[in-house]
DNA sequence: TGACAAAGCGCACGATCGTTCGTATCGTTA
DNA sequence: TAACGATACGAACGATCGTGCGCTTTGTCA
């Protein structure tokens, strides 16, 4: 990794803290010059703008769930196990990454309502999370683990509330329970959606 | 109402269209005033701090979301009726205000992890909610339309996240079919929660 | 090791930020 | 209508915003 990576890294690394406390709004060059002990104009030419700068640290943060979430479940055996891995990788992968909120829910939320380069960038990492989600649900029904006329999206659909729920508990009401609860609302979806005895 | 209050009024009115599509961390006084017609000092002077003034944003968005969802609820018969009406009025109670997103549910992200009044206010409402959710549940159960032995905040749980996938699905991906799947997954959570037969 | 590119800094810019203050105009009530 | 408090404005402040430019330092490779 060139000196130029190494730094940019470096960037970005102190970007998602500060996103995923404060949201993306407040990525301000300063601060983040300040936070990483370079120039405001050292910094700036690593991104070329504000803009810039705001969806590398929203794509760096949607490397960091793979690495975190994608790749490590894909070590479970497919099907029911691999949905779990996902699942439980996806509860705790913001806090194994030392970032406070989940950035891409905080990126979601913010930029839901603005088109520009951040909101597709988020928005292809949910469009991809939601493909890879069906794609395991669908190796589940083929299992056997699920069953067969299963509504996929509607399962996705529902685990993404479930997660969702779970922030929210979690966040903002600093509620212990809020995973064990997440864990609950989960394999209750999962009893609805397995295969007829 | 006082001339004072009407212009209040007005500012928080703007103030919730625009921290609805661009977050609270957008709402400055300057194109806050620009927006309203006002000089920054003159609206300044009806806040004392931005940070007043996000405050009120965020009970002002709590004063319309009583009025458009709680108090229409209570007008349907108590239990299942009324648990459905409060779901209904949560799916579109942004629209029918005249709002983008929500901006109680963006509000709770960007303020879950910054201490402080702004925070305080959303945890607040959503602890009021919860509280009026949970009570309306309680009634269905004593109306025989809910298991007796229903986990009330797990039942709460779970009706959160199915709104925030609506929100999430509705916003962020601008789906139609967002609606369905909301009312899709509300239904199997009544069903589940249905006395044994 | 010398040369060239990459990386970073210092300084400055115009704009906007939140906030203060003195003054003018308005609304309300006696 | 006179008077007085409520309401709003204009101008200014120090700070910070994103961005551009020219220069120096550093890293990299022939």
């Amino acid at each position: 990794m060139s000196k130029g990576e190494e730094t940019r890294a470096a960037i970005l690394d102190a970007a998602l803290a500060q996103a995923s406390t404060a949201g993306f709004e407040s990525l301000t060059i300063g601060t983040l010059a300040e936070r990483t002990g370079l120039s405001k104009s050292g910094l700036f030419a690593h991104f070329g703008s504000r803009e810039e700068l705001q969806v590398a640290a929203v794509e760096a943060a949607a490397a960091r769930f793979t690495e975190t979430v994608f790749l490590p479940a894909l070590k479970a055996r497919r099907g029911l196990p691999r949905i779990r891995a996902l699942f439980e990788g996806w509860l705790d992968w913001t806090e194994r990454n030392g970032l406070a909120g989940c950035p891409m829910q905080a990126a979601a939320v913010e930029f839901d309502d603005r088109p520009g380069q951040v909101r597709d960038a988020v928005l292809a990492h949910y469009k991809r999370l939601e493909q890879e989600l069906g794609r395991a649900v669908e190796l589940a029904i083929g299992q056997g683990h699920l069953r067969a006329d299963l509504d996929v999206e509607q399962f996705v659909f529902d685990m993404l509330g479930v997660i969702f729920a779970y922030y929210h508990s979690a966040r903002l009401f600093r509620r212990e329970e809020a995973v064990a609860r997440a864990r609950k609302a989960f394999e209750r979806l999962i009893a609805a959606a397995a295969p007829a005895a």
